[in-house]
DNA sequence: AGTGCGACCCGAACGC
DNA sequence: TGCGTTCGGGTCGCAC
């Protein structure tokens, strides 16, 4: 699933349902989703309680008493919470249950989500977290930090924008989407970017996430973010997965390419 | 260092 | 209907 916005939906549904309720088993039905410690794992997590959730870049943090459980969504992973009486469903690989009657459930198709339990003062130390670029809602990310990340990079802008690295919290979606709407060609090398284009970026990246969250993301396919919960932005979409219908501003066909192995559209006409 | 591609997984969509 | 192929809202690791 994930990108920024739905992540940001992700832990804002879940803010509301599991903050502070005791932890009293826990169930780790596939392994390989868990890169700590597994025994560890089930041993910090019960009889403990989430007392909030952060989020840096596609992250979701769940903060325990003296640890941060880290959970990386990668494509299809969800949060689901059900009563405990229900059967595990098909894809349900980690169960968390509260004294409530409750359980979080973590379910992902593909089995690419990651988890990882740290020690809080691990944070910022934690190479996954550590390495992230300034966020794309980020007041703080101006157009020279982002021509300085560009600098010299002879991949193409779309890669770049993938790379978390750069700038973080854009995905294949809405990577198009704002090249689109920046009018910048998807395939222009990175470096070649002027200061004007990195501030076009910025404003058009901020505009388009920040109203992605506020429509609980995209649902494509048959995806759906925890909790059933049905994101909007799809609505809006532009480009991406337009191969073959008009440019909504000129008109010519939307074409479809490869580029770093991901599927990317754009219009050859409005975006130079 | 930079680039390209397979791997991780599974199901849905597509082509015949 | 059935069957094989392709592809994907992400990221890492390995080979050149």
């Amino acid at each position: 699933m994930p990108e920024i916005a739905e992540v940001e939906t992700v832990r804002n549904t879940l803010k509301k349902r599991i903050l502070n309720k005791k932890i009293i088993d826990v169930k780790i039905i596939y392994d390989k989703i868990i890169e700590s410690d597994k025994k560890e794992f089930k041993n910090i997590l019960i009889n403990n309680e989430f007392e909030d959730i952060l989020r840096r870049g596609k992250w979701l943090i769940f903060a325990l008493k003296e640890h941060y459980l880290l959970s990386h969504l990668r494509m299809e992973g969800k949060y689901f919470i059900k009563d405990s009486k229900e059967e595990i469903a098909k894809h349900e690989h980690i169960v968390i249950s509260f004294a409530d009657g409750t359980d979080l459930r973590y379910h992902d198709t593909r089995k690419f989500g990651r988890m990882k339990l740290i020690k809080k003062e691990a944070l910022e130390k934690t190479e996954e977290i550590q390495k992230q670029g300034k966020e794309i809602i980020d007041e703080e990310l101006t157009s020279s930090y982002l021509l300085e990340k560009l600098q010299d990079k002879k991949m193409p802008i779309k890669e770049a924008l993938l790379n978390q690295e750069n700038i973080s919290g854009l995905g294949n979606i809405y990577a198009d989407e704002v090249l689109f709407a920046s009018a910048i060609n998807p395939l222009r090398k990175a470096g070649s970017l002027s200061k004007d284009e990195c501030a076009r970026i910025i404003k058009e990246g901020k505009k388009i996430i920040l109203k992605a969250i506020s429509l609980g993301g995209t649902t494509i396919r048959s995806y759906t973010s925890s909790l059933g919960v049905t994101g909007h932005y799809q609505d809006y979409l532009k480009v991406h997965k337009k191969e073959g219908m008009p440019c909504p501003i000129c008109g010519n066909v939307i074409k479809r390419i490869k580029v770093g192995g991901r599927s990317t559209y754009f219009c050859e006409h409005c975006q130079k």
